[in-house]
DNA sequence: CTAAGTTTTAGTAACAGGTACTAAATTGAA
DNA sequence: TTCAATTTAGTACCTGTTACTAAAACTTAG
């Protein structure tokens, strides 16, 4: 059972090598294992590990929609209702890219850009920034859950809007905070 | 020069389509065209715009690192001192992704997800989870500003973790948050 | 040692989504 | 009508593969 220890071994350091850099082509793969190609085809099929093509197109694609909803647009979740200057209402779909891949539980900071983001679209104005924000996470969200989220203009002072946000998993409050935000010229 | 002006046209509907989706073959150019796949080459070729293959990796490329410190790695920022169960200290530099297109001013989830990160961090556990978060954004950081934060473990009641993180950008102090973690089994 | 099974290697056809090139057809305007 | 710009057609070739067949090499039990 020597060779198939070799076999094995071949294959979890596979796995490690292409997780850690996926660009790399079955033909880079061979120089590494000092195998012919058609092992190291034969361990991505064991493995379930996509070709090279499907692996870029698979991060380009996974962080497309994230830098979308992370640092691209400047909305994260999906907008269902707005009434500037008043209130509006976003719905966010969580899924595992978001959470901690141990426990399944969405990170904070997606609840937080949500929370955000919907306080920004609030204000009837080109830019605003985040003063201070009093935030509370209430439970645990874990990914697959749809995050509905709630914010209504509650004061307005000078160049200062204050906001809550109330964001609800079927009607369970999971956060809330409240927003100054600055308006900016 | 009806023509000429028509081609100019479809060339810049072409630019838009395809900086809103780079994931769409030339073929599917066609549909949306509707001219040749020759001509949708050429437009291509005139524009110097890659192949989608090109596209594709590019977009993965451009934000590989990114995902890397946004979604899939456990810590956003790098840690440069880590005293578990303590205190740590992360870095992180920021740049105009991470920033409105307007104002050049780094969103609030960055700088959230940073101190969220680094509280995490120092955890002497497998996995925590934020629970409340009192936190103060100070001043506006601009992208290119490098962020330093500290974070303290104040007191330890059962489960709880009681963390204390303050970012400062060249000594000045621009957040200041107080996390309570949870330790999960 | 030998037969049987496992693992590796070789080789071929086909595919997507192109490039690069040549050449012909279409269109618009002078 | 004629000339140039534009569009279309068609071919050979490229990369990094899949899917498949088949043979070689190694392992191990009996």
């Amino acid at each position: 059972m020597a060779k198939r220890f070799k076999k094995k071994e071949r294959q979890e350091k596979l796995k490690e090598k292409l997780s850690e850099d996926p660009f790399l082509t079955d033909e880079e793969l061979t120089e590494i294992f000092d195998v012919s190609i058609q092992t190291i085809r034969l361990d991505r099929l064991e493995l379930g590990i996509p070709e090279l093509r499907e692996r870029v197109k698979n991060v380009a694609e996974n962080n497309y929609s994230k830098v979308r909803s992370l640092g691209g647009k400047e909305i994260v979740g999906e907008l269902v209702d707005l009434q500037l200057g008043k209130s509006g209402i976003s719905i966010l779909e969580t899924d595992k890219n978001m959470a901690f891949e141990k426990t399944n539980v969405i990170r904070g900071h997606h609840i937080f850009a949500q929370a955000e983001s919907i306080a920004m679209a609030v204000i009837d104005a080109d830019v605003a920034l985040t003063g201070v924000a009093n935030i509370k996470y209430k439970t645990p969200v874990k990914a697959g859950e749809k995050l509905i989220a709630k914010a209504e203009v509650v004061r307005i002072r000078g160049n200062k809007y204050f906001v809550h946000v109330f964001i609800n998993v079927s009607q369970k409050q999971v956060f809330r905070g409240k927003f100054i935000l600055v308006v900016i010229e």
